[in-house]
DNA sequence: GAGCCGATATTCT
DNA sequence: GAATATCGGCTCC
């Protein structure tokens, strides 16, 4: 299936079928590449998530159409990255919580100032790869500097409640791949 | 490794 | 004012 055939579904579908793509990152010309370990997945009809309330000048891109990149700002202080689902005028998403390094790796640790770490969390992510606020809204079917290609499946998915919020904390929505048995 | 805590922008009350 | 889709540094095992 076809990722534009992905981003067009439900974000609930959609989240463990992006486990096992990769985030293309060529911002300034510098190219890191990520592979998807790591999501979670968000609704207009979901109490957790930005578009319950309907769109504001935040959230207004997770009500765009599948594909885009809706990024913003948590706790004040990091970048969270998502990957728009549904169609046009649904408020529906898909946070990217973390990866494995593909490519790119010595940028992701000069990113990140550290060496370990890189990119096993939302926040982290975001800065290893580089993706801003300025970045929010981007199309990541388009061939720009931040892309989203197709990658292996994961063997095995563990499906478990999402982390880090206070209310739907019993749906069963986040998504992480397993390369194990 | 687990647990506490401060940083701090945006939204909502 | 309060809450928040987090992180890193610190303490104490």
């Amino acid at each position: 299936m076809e990722l534009f055939d992905i981003l067009s579904d439900d974000s609930v579908r959609a989240a463990p079928r992006l486990l096992g793509c990769r985030l293309v990152s060529e911002i300034e010309g510098r190219r890191a590449v990520v592979e998807i370990a790591e999501v979670e997945a968000y609704r207009e009809d979901d109490p957790a998530s930005h578009s319950f309330a309907g769109p504001t000048r935040r959230n207004r891109t997770m009500f765009g159409r599948g594909g885009l990149l809706y990024v913003y700002r948590s706790y004040g202080v990091h970048w969270c990255a998502n990957v728009v689902t549904g169609p046009e005028g649904k408020g529906a998403a898909v946070l990217l919580r973390g990866g494995v390094p593909i490519e790119g790796e010595e940028l992701m640790r000069a990113r990140r100032g550290r060496d370990d770490h890189l990119v096993d969390g939302p926040g982290k992510l975001c800065q290893a790869l580089g993706i801003t606020g300025e970045h929010d809204g981007v199309d990541l079917l388009a061939g720009g500097p931040l892309r989203l290609e197709p990658g292996p499946p994961p063997r095995r998915v563990v499906v478990t409640p999402r982390v880090g919020i206070s209310k739907a904390k019993e749906k069963p929505w986040r998504f992480v791949a397993v390369h194990d048995g």
